[in-house]
RNA sequence: GGAAGGGUGGCAGAGCGGUUGAAUGCACCGGUCUUGAAAACCGGCAGAGGCGCAAGUCUCUCGUGGGUUCGAAUCCCACCCCUUCCGCCA
């Protein structure tokens, strides 16, 4: 959510920056609740000013036993004017935070205008796509031909876009998450969390799901009534640690790691990625997340992404950095680096984390404070990015790790995962 | 699921329907004292928002939402959450 000072001050410069995102501000819309949440609020607070002061009144005139029946009754008038009043303001303040709550974050000035990801900005490339001697295979063929990855199966259980994993496979997919968990805590001093799968309407309102995209997310209904949320990404509860708290100046920056399963309906991707494991209802992903001082949030941000890179160096698979441009950040981000991974079997880098630094917007939403150098509470800054995806480093690590008969290398760095095996063969 | 108790400022903890936005303690900030520190003493210290160039001033907030009243932290109703005991259970 944006600062609404920030709105009534420099709308146009507002408005022109959303533009690169390709969003038309509503200027008319926020000035006319403005204008009327202006006047019937200084109208309200007048009439409880009085009211306030009538009845400080009254009890002196009551204690001094004096009649107060003239102005009881002329308060009880004035009692039924603000009662109208108070309804009235509160439908323009919901309507104003509404409105609100529907506009995107404000892109940092680093951030290149563009439409789409073509207007996308590599910032580097690390490491060089392995020469085969032979034609790679994708990760759906490997699966297949281990006998390890069954889409037909997954679908049967449970519908199109779920995977399912066994044997050799499944320990991989595993090991990954370990050992991502293990040089996160160990190495860059994240504090892991376990956090719940499911969550309430103002965690989802918090990082920036609801109100708007409410169609991508799952939900479960609750027999006593509402309903509670999967997550699409641990970003939603593990940010949400710190709604509605101050946290003390010394604390910063939190960092925390968490593995979790992320549930996505991919409403409007229908036909987009359908092959594989690319874009599925379940995946697994290890997150981090930051909660920074203002000041140095933007250092942050380029810590969090070689804490992300550093995985992928780790398991010496290519990737590459760019940077997202205006038009193709998410509704939330101020500034996004997406990491690329070189899949051989598509034969090109696909997104397999995304860090992003958010600034005040989720804060604002949640209430996420510290204590400033000046003793006072300030809003924070939020960030997070995936470290990695699990089952995108999975399928990285097949593409990029096989051999000519099919079967596929384990990267040195998951071997002490793996309980002694080396390689992954059919019927291994 | 059943029963009981409880939700007040960063924390702990008072609070007869009427100068209580809230005693007191701790923590924190500033000052005196001290070579320095501690102790002691003095002062300050909740958050959000409106109007205003500013000084300032006003409003809202005691779990949430309603209600009673001229006036609610205090009375009534509903809901949420926490704790304890019983039941069930990975």
């Amino acid at each position: 959510m944006l600062d609404a000072q920030l709105l009534r001050n420099d709308l146009e410069a507002v408005a022109a920056r959303l533009a690169d995102r390709g969003l038309t501000l509503d200027i008319a819309t926020f000035r006319g609740l403005e204008d009327a949440r202006k006047r019937v609020q200084t109208r309200t607070q007048e009439l409880q000013a009085q009211r306030n002061a009538s009845s400080k009144k009254i009890g002196e005139l009551k204690r001094g036993g004096q009649d107060t029946t003239a102005l009881m009754a002329e308060m009880a008038k004035v009692g039924d004017e603000l009662k109208r009043l108070e309804a009235e303001l509160g439908d323009v303040q919901g309507r104003l935070e509404a409105f609100l709550l529907g506009i995107p974050n404000v892109p940092h000035p680093s951030v290149p205008a563009g439409r789409s990801a073509d207007d996308n900005v590599e910032q580097r490339r690390v490491g060089e796509p392995r020469a085969f001697g032979f034609a790679p295979r994708d990760h759906v063929d490997l699966g297949a031909g281990l006998g390890m990855l069954d889409f037909e199966r997954a679908s049967k259980i449970a519908s199109a876009r779920f995977a399912l994993m066994t044997g050799l496979l499944a320990r991989l997919h595993r090991a990954i998450a370990q050992f991502m968990l293990d040089v996160h805590t160990v190495e860059h001093g994240y504090t892991e969390v376990y956090a719940p799968y499911l969550v309430n309407a103002e965690s989802m309102r918090g990082t920036g799901q609801l109100p708007k995209f409410e169609e991508d997310l799952f939900s479960v209904p609750r027999a006593e009534g509402g309903k509670l949320y999967l997550i699409p990404t641990a970003e939603v509860p593990v940010t949400n640690i710190v709604r509605d708290e101050i946290v003390a100046l010394e604390r910063l920056p939190l960092k925390y790691v968490c593995h979790s399963p992320c549930f996505r309906s991919e409403a409007g991707s229908y036909g987009k990625d359908t092959r594989g494991m690319i874009r599925q209802h379940q995946f697994d992903k290890v997150e981090l997340v930051q909660i920074a001082h203002p000041d140095n949030s933007y250092e942050q941000l380029e810590s969090l992404t070689a804490h992300a890179e550093a995985i992928l160096k780790r398991l010496e698979l290519p990737y590459r950095v760019v940077t997202l441009c205006t038009g193709d950040m998410g509704f939330s981000a101020a500034k996004t680096y997406d990491i690329e991974v070189w899949l051989p079997g598509q034969n090109a880098y696909r997104e397999i984390s995304s860090c992003s630094n958010f600034e005040a917007f989720q804060a604002r939403r949640m209430q996420a404070r510290f204590r400033s150098e000046r003793g006072k509470p300030e809003l924070a800054h939020t960030l997070n990015g995936s470290g990695l995806a699990v089952g995108r480093t999975l399928i990285a690590v097949l593409e990029n790790y096989q051999e000519a008969d099919g079967s596929v290398t384990i990267p040195a760095a998951l071997q002490p995962y793996m309980a002694g095996a080396t390689r992954i063969t059919a019927g291994g």
